[in-house]
DNA sequence: GCGACAG
DNA sequence: ATCTTGTCGC
């Protein structure tokens, strides 16, 4: 696909592909979730990204795929899906085996025209995702309760988009939303399932560590099984 | 026009 | 996202 596209064409793309988001229940049991993310130092265009593939029940890795590529897409709030997805997807072609959930750092369609990093690339790669994120970009809720697991509804215009989610004891919530191929409740129960004692949910967690790593030189890029 | 705005 | 050590609190 072509993703040499001007900021007006992104959201242009935006509205049109809107219309092919699906959030249908995921069939089938979860036996895998990944997790994805990248990273980069500041004022240097090269980008570190990554995705890891986890045991869904025990969340030990079975195995990743890492890649440093360029930057071709500035970040643009609403827009990050350009800065980012050509890169991950390259990781995505590459990783041996697929998992049965995506879990992508940022929003599904809790997002303004519904297209967050998390449904552009389900809509994309055909893979069932979910958006989880450590900040909140549009709608409004009341703030969830002081306990693991208690969450609130995100409304944007009349519509629920996804979640607050306490995914700890007294600590900041996180931003859950289904991306594609998942639907709202099966999103909200996939990232608290995969919150482990600490705020961020394991899969992107782990795919955070992993990138910094990628960045600091003290892992190779590549595909590695475990 | 003003404010908000993932990573 | 990244720049960065110690420190306060559960």
């Amino acid at each position: 696909m072509n993703w040499n596209l001007t900021p007006a064409e992104a959201i242009q793309l935006q509205k049109e592909l809107k219309e092919k988001i699906d959030i249908r229940p995921f069939p089938g049991p979860i036996q895998k979730i990944a997790g994805a993310d990248i990273s980069y130092n500041k004022n240097d265009d090269t980008i570190y990204a990554g995705i890891i593939v986890l045991d869904y029940e025990t969340m030990e890795p079975i195995c990743r795929s890492t890649i440093i590529d360029k930057m071709r897409f500035p970040y643009i709030p609403g827009l990050l899906s350009f800065r980012e997805i050509p890169s991950l997807y390259a990781a995505w072609e590459a990783l041996e085996e697929k998992p049965d959930i995506l879990a992508m750092d940022g929003h599904g369609i809790n997002h303004f025209r519904r297209l967050g990093v998390a449904t552009h690339f389900g809509l994309i790669s055909g893979q069932a995702c979910i958006g989880i994120a450590k900040n909140h970009l549009t709608g409004t809720y009341e703030e969830p309760g002081p306990k693991r697991g208690s969450f609130s509804n995100i409304i944007d215009q009349g519509e629920k988009i996804g979640y607050v989610l306490r995914s700890r004891d007294q600590v900041k919530p996180v931003w859950v939303s289904p991306g594609h191929r998942v639907s709202m409740e099966q999103s909200l129960e996939i990232a608290l399932h995969c919150s482990r004692g600490l705020r961020i949910p394991e899969p992107t967690r782990q795919a955070h560590l992993m990138v910094n790593e990628l960045r600091r030189g003290e892992i190779e890029a590549g595909v590695k099984s475990f």
